[in-house]
RNA sequence: GGCGGCGUGGCCGAGUGGUUUAGGCAAGGGCCUGCAAAGCCCUGUACAGCGGUUCGAUUCCGCUCGCCGCCUCCA
């Protein structure tokens, strides 16, 4: 079965899903105010692993991940471009959404946004201004976190401990530097709803303890997101789900950040990537196995060398099967290997070890090239089949096989090639092999003559 | 200041109380080759430092040093 690292524990737990044979996660997604960067594509595909995973244990999966579309920073960048909030927010949607289907990271089964959810936010807020855990402030309406006993639980510290480690300039009516806005009043704004309280919108916590509990119910199996969310972002929405008497989500799990040497990649920092300038150069795949041959869990060094590390490793996937394609072997009627598939089943329940399952599908992929060079045909396309199947699992597609499709020019080239080497005119072929590389062709001599592959080009 | 995490071979990055290697990339040697490429084989005496527990620790405990994260918006 299944174990990952629950935050609210702070250790490795057994996942048991709530209704057998189902599972219910809740993703936090982008806020959309701007493009997305490398941290928000590894998030994004650590939950996309483990959503394929599920499914491919046979479970039945319900992935919900919201778009914050009201948010102080999407009014901020309204204001500066002079257009409304709701355009700015659309124009960052719609391009999150082309980058993930570019990264290939399975769309959640339901995309709630904040604006569909105001009226069910006011709701929310006063019931919890009835039961007496908020309160008004100047600017807005506050949750008081020492009216929630075990406030601090995913920081893992109390919560006098964290009143202690504020360092930020508090505004003098807050009852606690920990307590937080949920609903932010107007103050001259022209973006924003009526609700009792006069014009204003909801704060980012309480969105999701929303969505989440409307589409999955008061109860779920898992709540996600980047571990910079743990606290206050997922301890604030606990915080108001449990004076709902909500039992909310089950396990919490958050992964760990995208490192630029050795610092958290952020915008704040100014070190960042976005998925988009990496993409424009870089096989998408090859991000997403850079993201898996490390730990969810673990920072992650992402650079133009580690990046293309991967592509080359990437690459060599591919050739393999090609290889195997090559064979003429039948792919269809090959079988599947259930050692390998639990071996890969039982990293990846080891609190999703992806890391030990790639590096158990680079070996197998090392035994199928010995498989070829022994002439055992038919176990070298079991495995292969096996191979492409628990990469799929990973969302790696390979390439395909290539059926060996050239263009007459290329062909012409190859059969001049092949008469300048028939006369041993090393210098000419040489030039040749230059000449069909530039067409997008890597020409290779082997002992039954020329051998040719095409170059991988860049999705556009 | 409070809390938490990390320090593995050239780089990235897993893992474990003990005969045998994570894996990827790069490097060196070999087979093959006109060269190259691909593939295969071989090689590198890794676990921050200092103590402790233990028959035995990189792997558990303590301390020191270094780095990082959260405590503010953040994936």
């Amino acid at each position: 079965m299944l174990r990952l690292f629950d935050t609210a524990i702070g250790d490795l737990v057994e996942i048991t899903p709530m209704t057998s044979g189902q599972f219910s996660m809740y993703v936090c997604g982008p806020t959309v105010y701007d493009v997305a960067h490398l941290g928000h594509g590894r998030y994004a595909l650590v939950f996309d692993v483990l959503r394929r995973y599920l499914e491919w244990r046979g479970l039945k999966v319900r992935h919900v991940s919201n778009i914050t579309d009201v948010d102080d920073k999407i009014l901020e960048r309204a204001e500066a471009e002079n257009c409304s909030p709701a355009e700015v927010a659309l124009e960052f949607e719609e391009k999150w959404f082309l980058t993930m289907d570019k990264l290939g990271v399975l769309r959640p089964h339901h995309i709630p946004h904040a604006t569909e959810y105001i009226r069910q936010m006011i709701s929310l807020i006063e019931s919890l201004i009835k039961a007496d855990v908020a309160y008004v402030g100047e600017d807005g309406i506050y949750f008081d976190t020492s009216k929630v006993s075990d406030y601090g639980l995913l920081a893992r510290q109390s919560l006098d401990s964290l009143k202690a480690g504020a360092r930020i300039a508090e505004k003098e009516f807050k009852r606690s530097p920990t307590d937080f806005v949920l609903w932010k009043f107007s103050e001259g704004s022209s973006w924003g709803w009526e609700s009792p309280w006069g014009d204003g919108r909801p704060g980012w916590h309480t969105e999701c303890v929303v969505m989440s509990v409307d589409l999955l119910g008061e109860e779920f199996d898992l709540h996600g997101g980047g571990l910079d969310l743990s606290f206050p972002h997922h301890e604030n929405e606990r915080a108001q789900a449990a004076v709902m008497h909500y039992k909310f989500s089950r396990h919490w799990v958050h992964n760990g950040f995208v490192m630029v040497g050795s610092e958290k990649m952020s915008k704040s920092l100014s070190n960042f990537t976005t998925l988009d300038e990496l993409l424009h150069s870089t096989d998408p795949r090859a991000y997403r196995l850079l993201v898996v041959q490390s730990h969810y869990r673990s920072p992650l060094e992402v650079n133009p060398q580690t990046v293309s590390e991967a592509s080359r490793a990437l690459a060599r996937l591919d050739a393999t099967q090609q290889r195997v394609g090559e064979t003429g072997a039948n792919l269809d009627e090959a079988e599947l290997d259930q050692t390998e598939l639990a071996a890969f089943a039982d990293a990846m329940d080891n609190d999703l070890d992806t890391p030990a399952a790639t590096a158990r599908l680079f070996e197998l992929r090392s035994r199928i090239n010995q498989l070829l060079d022994d002439g055992r045909v038919a176990e070298a396309a079991n495995s292969c089949v096996t191979m492409a199947h628990l990469l799929e699992v990973l969302g790696l597609d390979l390439k395909g096989i290539w059926n060996g499709e050239i263009t007459a020019e290329v062909q012409g080239l190859l059969d001049e090639r092949a008469e300048a080497r028939r006369e041993k005119n090393y210098a000419l072929s040489d030039r040749i092999r230059q000449e069909i590389s530039a067409l997008g062709y890597a020409v290779e001599d082997t002992s039954i003559g020329q051998k040719i592959k095409k170059i991988f080009e860049m999705p556009e």
